[in-house]
DNA sequence: GCAAAAGTGTTGTAGTTACACCCATGC
DNA sequence: GCATGGGTGTAACTACAACACTTTTGC
């Protein structure tokens, strides 16, 4: 090969994922029991090695659709770990991906075989390595889009009230937001359509459904829609 | 090694950096003459190859400090790009940085020599592979650094008018921001301290020397400081 | 005096916050 | 009827855009 005069290094490249649910009023994440020395049996994110003419997102892909038997989960990269001994396993270059999952029963038993768990945010396990910092870089990301865009789709059901919706981002910014300031604000963005159906589980009254309008890629990122009130 | 029954892949691991300066009222990319096949003697960002018992950041460090001759540049991490064949060489990942310098003389000798040449950002020449895309994601998280807080330390002399500050956010968004606003908004940061200095080369009146205050990483981050106006 | 940039002041508007208030319904 | 969350309305406040205005100086 071309560059190979120049490469006489020993080195491993990885893909880790941040996987976020959200569950019972909370943001939890998707923890695994690791499977392979150093640290084995220790909480970790879940990780793959990128494969012979396979990109990053390739493989943050596939370990996702692996490990949830899902396929077309959304990812986005977070940032790229290099530091020469951050795995004692030897010097592993890992590229993070955070991933958002609607959390139901059929995934929960492919996650139960692999050993895996979810965690709310505030109560995680020590984590190997350096996988706490991938952790907060991935939260800061998704954070920042949730500050840009509305985000919700990937992780709330097909269809949900915007009380599900704004407790979501009060999960996600930890703090309290006013529900009729947080309706208008999320109604003049023009992102939601009403349905017809109510959801009469949570109030007397009952709260009518929405759902996200789909659309080709079209979400144009204008300015940020909450202030960052965190 | 321990990792090493997972791994026949033939990889190459590189760093490329975005580098930007402010010259002339222009925003300015520095491009390079590639001295390696393939596509030798073209246009491209600077790169190298990441060293055994070295972090990325390391990499694009020593990269940035061998070809300006500066060290402690102000770098950041971008994005890292995989695709296996975005490299014709071969199979090379590269983590992008983008570094801010300050265009002087005595950085523009060494640049020479290395057979370097800033562009203006809005005449770059073809650029090899996916470079074009790498500095389109550079300028976007610029631009985004902008939003969140004053740049130009990095850019600008030590010492610089107001004026001259709205110019480079000028040329960041290519926008034209209003004097008196761009003024009052820059001054309610709190950021910069004015100097007992005059720039009189520009104006009859003359205008006061400012400068960044000196803080130990305190730049909180708060909210955007200029709407995205692009 | 006049041009030209530096620097200050003013006004209207848009978006947000805080909070009051009505609505629909199960109990 | 009353408690509860759903949903609407409103007044105070803030930030910003637009633009008028004053200041200082070289020519």
């Amino acid at each position: 090969m071309l560059y190979d005069q120049f490469h006489k290094t020993r080195r491993y490249f990885a893909v880790d994922c941040v996987i976020f649910g959200y569950q019972g009023e909370q943001l939890k994440l998707l923890l695994f029991k690791r499977k392979l020395e150093p640290a084995k049996g220790q909480w970790s994110l879940i990780g793959g090695w990128v494969k012979e003419d396979e990109s990053t997102e390739g493989a943050a892909h596939r370990v996702l659709q692996v490990t949830t038997g899902l396929k077309d989960i959304y990812q986005e990269q977070v940032y790229t770990f290099s530091h020469p001994s951050r795995d004692p396993g030897g010097n592993v270059v890992t590229v993070a991906y955070y991933a958002l999952i609607n959390i139901d029963e059929k995934i929960n038993e492919l996650i139960e075989q692999h050993g895996a768990q979810w965690f709310p945010l505030n109560t995680l396990p020590q984590l190997i390595f350096d996988h706490s910092e991938i952790v907060e870089k991935a939260l800061d990301k998704l954070r920042f889009k949730a500050t840009y865009e509305l985000i919700g789709k990937q992780l709330l059901a097909e269809k949900f009230t915007l009380s599900q919706l704004r407790r979501l981002y009060n999960e996600i910014f930890q703090t309290d937001f006013d529900p009729g300031n947080f309706r208008k604000k999320v109604m003049s963005l023009k992102v939601l359509e009403k349905t017809n159906e109510k959801d009469m589980s949570e109030s007397r009254k009952g709260a009518f459904y929405f759902k996200f309008i789909e659309e080709d890629e079209t979400q144009e990122k204008s300015g940020p829609i909450f202030k960052r009130s965190i």
